[in-house]
DNA sequence: CTGTTAGCGCCTTCAT
DNA sequence: ATGAAGGCGCTAACAG
């Protein structure tokens, strides 16, 4: 043995006195192997501490045990809670998730499809139905396994695992409305961006309308959701003076922000002005009130959309769909 | 052609009537080729949308465009944000990121790295300087750069970024004491999983010692750092009655709890007590308060450490150390 | 500047 | 239940 350079297979087979072929077959686990072979082998493999080549497998079987995830970004800590779904998902498999992040551009995404499929990866994960038509081309062509997160409301390619959005925003408009409250407005941020925002805000508008009612005022902010654009936004769209009750914010970033707001400028809540968010965050079940807020269960996505992908390597003839539903929360500020 | 099947580099070479060799080369951009050449090369490419496969490549040449990242939890913001710097790193280039995450276990780590390094990695980035000894010798034995990420108190196997979370102690130390507080406690989290939180421990208990003080109270909680717990740490030792003047925490997870207390509960935030937190996180600066905080770039360590391995594929013959510093954040809560 | 020749380490297929 | 042969798609020498 000239120790130092890193065994293969073949040392392995020499040691075990087997052929390559027994071995790969211990690895994989496949076929039948006599006990006595597979006991011979395993000590083979960790005398040598043999560790697979995994480009070499690859090669070979043209496929690979990665998982592409592509996600719009880590900013936003709804996606590592996604991203830490799916690694639930992946936890004591072979399988590495490979990760991209768009900011939210389309181009990028389809760059990334197209280096990921690259690897020949089992799955490749992204979010939401909006992609190139050279992205959606690629992604029908090859035959990975597809799972579109987050959203529910089209067609997938193969899988779609989240919540319905437009049903989140008619529940928080069903939710406010049970409450009492009449007069609401709407804070919100980048739509271009996040179109699952711009779901929830129709939800919210078809759910007021249903009973009559609809926003007393709108905020948006330009460029992403954040904690101070949050409290920025409510600052000003309170002092445009309208009469507000209630705002349904585009999600908890926004509405913790809003709070901050209203603490510092001793706006009682929610007897002067409620508040709901969405998403239901850690950071605001911690307020001193905690958020009324909608939960959309990231890590549950994340969990179900990989253990779903990854049980069957083909796609079946049709797309499937799998509602992770929300929950209302109804925290104390609405 | 008969399409569908996907394009190799033989296809490409038979378009653009050359070698593979010729075409592998116009890809890795590697040797001189003539401009009409490359032209015509170019042109087959996108011509039949031809993608290099990864497995193949990495098999011939033993090295892959993976970057191996290792963190040790997501539900921390500040790993997905060495993450994000990591990832802008890599921007423009080919390489990719595969993750994964140890959940502060060091068995887990090693086994990572094991797996990781199947895929002949460019480099592997890791967290502290804390592995197993069968980690450690792996790292050591393969060629691959290896950065060590958050930390710089000790030597690194190839090469660390980060800050000094001794000194960082100490700088709270001195900004609590030289703003006129002596009466010093702390709030923590868990140490075991945590180091780095325990090292500023350690230099804040130094740097009080500098001027003849020492904490006057201290709570750790079990577990990892967060809001809520933080909130329920800070009532905590309040409740025990020492007279505490200032209150230095673990990080902002936990200080920002302690502020929502001091909210919930009326305390006057800094006149009757301060507080201090670590990391410099973007609610911390959003809160009424904007929170007294000590800066550790994570974004600048992760893309710092990216950059400067991928710089070279082969190690110094010294570890390299690169101190990213820390910055003070006066806030107004201290 | 370009082509030729051999693998890289594993998996698949077909025998036995 | 195991082995032998061939090839996956690319890159590394070495020629020329």
């Amino acid at each position: 043995m000239t120790a130092l350079e890193t065994p293969t297979l073949a040392h392995v087979a020499r040691l075990a006195n087997v052929s390559e072929n027994t071995v790969s077959r211990v690895i994989r686990d496949k076929g039948a192997i006599a006990p006595e072979t597979r006991r011979r082998v395993i000590e083979a493999i960790d005398a040598l501490g043999y560790v697979p080549n995994r480009a070499a497998g690859s090669l070979a079987s043209s496929s690979s045990m990665i998982v592409g995830v592509i996600l719009p970004s880590l900013s936003n800590i709804v996606f590592p809670e996604l991203l830490r779904g799916i690694h639930a998902g992946l936890a004591g498999t072979s399988y590495q998730p490979m990760i991209g992040v768009t900011d939210y551009d389309l181009e990028k995404e389809q760059q990334l499809i197209s280096s990921l499929l690259a690897w020949q990866p089992a799955a490749i994960i992204t979010t939401g139905f909006d992609h190139t038509d050279a992205a959606r081309r690629m992604l029908e062509a090859s035959k990975v396994r597809v799972g579109e997160l987050m959203d529910i409301d089209r067609r997938p390619i193969d899988l779609a695992v989240g919540l319905s959005h437009r049903g989140a925003g008619r529940a928080m408009a069903r939710h406010l409305t049970r409450r009492g409250y009449s007069k609401i407005a709407y804070v919100g941020h980048d739509w271009d961006a996040d179109r699952r925002a711009h779901a929830r805000y129709r939800g919210l508008c078809e759910g007021l309308g249903d009973v009559g009612l609809a926003l007393v005022a709108e905020h948006r902010v330009d460029g992403p959701s954040s904690t101070l654009s949050g409290r920025q936004a409510l600052a000003a769209i309170l002092a445009d003076g309208a009469e507000i009750e209630a705002v349904a914010f585009s999600n908890d970033d926004m509405a913790v922000g809003g709070y901050l707001h209203c603490l510092a400028a001793a706006v009682p809540v929610p007897d002067r002005l409620a508040l709901m968010g969405f998403n239901g965050l850690e950071i605001g079940q911690a307020l001193p009130k905690p958020l009324a807020t909608v939960l959309s269960n990231r890590f549950a996505i994340g969990k179900t959309a990989v253990e779903t992908l990854l049980k069957s390597p083909d796609r079946a003839f049709e797309p499937a769909i799998i509602d992770t539903g929300f929950t209302i929360i109804d925290g104390a500020t609405a």
